[in-house]
DNA sequence: CATGAATGAGGGTTCATTCAT
DNA sequence: CATGAATGAACCCTCATTCAT
């Protein structure tokens, strides 16, 4: 599927206030306000507000389809090296899309299932990410860096589960940390320097052999 | 403030209907039809649907307010021992109470910041908890028993996050390790034992020396 | 009909508060809130909202019934002494019940003839009122101080309707004469005098031969 | 502000109805039901129900704005002329809107200041009205007709009251002076031309001279 | 191809009144 | 005799969508 400048436009200001107000909370005549264009417009280009939704999360994962491909499939790394890029790969995906992960975040609080396109999308990236975790663990595994009897559903839930909370409490973070004084901008370098090293710190003591470096 | 049991009730089944559809997304029709009351009850009883939602706050943060205070002050523990008890406190109450952190996740990713109340409520809460793990881990400092460094807010944010986002993706967690033919009861009991060996794992490997058992 | 001392204390909150808002805009919580009492009380007490209307009229009209009477048997008085009576009587009711005649000025310009009971109410007055008039000016004729032809009901509508305006527009009244810094008891002493002067002018010109003091 | 065909149908039926029934008293029901159209069809065209009644307000200020300016600005009358065909004018103008004057009255006995928009516009009409008789009595002194220490107020009050006041009581006029048979216009007609002698009469002999004809 | 006028359904809230106590 | 809990109707307004142009 493709989409014109203005459909692009229009799903970037609904990503903006979906992630704010809700997909409930945001009216058509809020984006089209935003948007600057007619309410007719939303029916007009995605047929519906759902469908405005859908459209969002498949240009969003189109996007961020190819990412995790490249770093399992690459042949140079150790499998811990690759976890360490996985992490901040992760951290850099969620922090850099910080409007849409809030929305997939909601839609994966919502008990809706607004539509089986939005589910089986949300399934997939999912499935892709433990996937590609899993293979470097028995990749790990294989070669003896690491440990057995890891729990990767737990381990991904640590590691996806981490990176939201923090991105969903920055402003407690900051308070709480004497941050608030910083600009969005350095506050984000800060933050993902600390939690990829926290979350490595994790991994590592996790999955590998203490001797391993 | 005290609620009757007929505001209980209402409280009850607007908690789980906003955990479902969100609080826009939830119509005071549609809680007063499950509720088995009139419309006009929801305004009689709390005022306005966005009182409605605070009261469901207050209650709920009274009766969790208790809970860590119990742990920390306890005399008789080591302070790893204090953490062990906290990971499986905060895992038996996200878990025993997943309609309302459901909420409060929505809540927390809202930038609507629908009412001060609630705001604050959970601003209280979060500092009420990481104030509880801060004073255990300064006490396993000055024991000896906990390295130093430590980022107490990055592992609190392992530590909700892991149990939250496991929360939220029970469905994936299930189909991905084959435990689709649990029942619910089972399967709540399969996790958090899992959790909890998984969180205490990390944990023990993050604060703690590695001679302490 | 009589009305106990709450009965009353109720009618006079209502009196204030249909004045301001008018009936439709004054709910019976409001009243009841003003009033201190509970909502019910109203129905209990009452009926119902239109039957308290109906009840402040039935007060207001009692206690107004008698002073025309007065006036017009006095038979010390000549006919233009008791013109002047009638003028300066009808200033001071009006400016002394400014809420209850507030509301009959909203219920005569109500097309929905709330209840037979106000209208008929109403037009006893206005009969009344006008026979009053009427009689002083027949008398007049009689005696030879009054000329012929005068028209009773537009003379008592420049009455009446001279003090309702310049009730209706007091605070324009007082912008445009410079007396926005009196007080009201104040202001309302001069307006007195001023309208009295005024329609006792009018009324002597046009009822009376030049050549009558 | 322009109003289209519709939203000109939508304001003469609310013009009807508020004066019948009061702004509080009339739904947006009753109007779009009065009109043939869609309830949402008011907050579709003029924002809300009080943004309808400014629209109301509006349009009719804007049609009678013109009127006192010719009046006064023409240089062949005599300044009793002037008065004359300016008591005539706002004879024809209260008693040709009766439904539009009706709700002015009404919101100037209220005291809820409905929008600040309807407050200065009728502000601005009774200075406009106030400053037009002024300027024509303040010719007539210095032409030497008029009598000096004349109360413009009390003056425009008696005009308007008097009107208002008939206005009001139209029915109570028809009964009390045997006129139940006549058909509306040919009432109105009888009713114009006895409060236009009525007026004059007063007005002549309030600030003329006796020797001035 | 794009628009804005128009709609019916449903939103949250307030209403006057009733009824069991 | 007096109360307050509870009700269903109606309130004004906003919703996502449609349709003629």
């Amino acid at each position: 599927m493709e989409y014109n400048a203005k459909q692009l436009q229009i799903i970037q200001v609904a990503e903006r206030l979906f992630a704010g107000k809700g997909f409930s909370g945001t009216s058509i005549r809020d984006i089209a306000h935003e948007a600057d264009i007619n309410v007719s417009m939303i029916s007009y280009y995605f047929g519906s507000k759902e469908k405005l939704i859908e459209a969002l999360f498949e240009v969003r994962f189109v996007e961020s389809a190819e990412r995790m491909e490249n770093i399992v499939s690459n042949e140079d790394l150790s499998p811990l090296q690759k976890i360490y890029i996985l992490i901040d790969g992760v951290i850099d995906r969620l922090l850099g899309n910080q409007c849409f992960h809030n929305i997939m975040l909601r839609e994966q609080l919502s008990g809706e299932e607004r539509t089986q396109v939005i589910s089986d999308l949300i399934y997939q990236l999912k499935l892709k990410n433990w996937e590609g975790i899993n293979s470097i663990l028995r990749e790990g595994q294989i070669k003896g860096h690491f440990r057995e009897g890891i729990d990767v559903s737990l381990l991904s839930a640590t590691l996806y589960g981490t990176v939201n909370h923090v991105l969903t409490t920055q402003s407690f973070y900051r308070k709480i940390n004497n941050l608030e004084s910083l600009g969005q901008e350095e506050f984000d370098k800060t933050l993902k320097k600390q939690l990829s090293k926290h979350l490595k710190s994790i991994f590592k003591a996790t999955v590998a052999y203490e001797t391993i470096e």
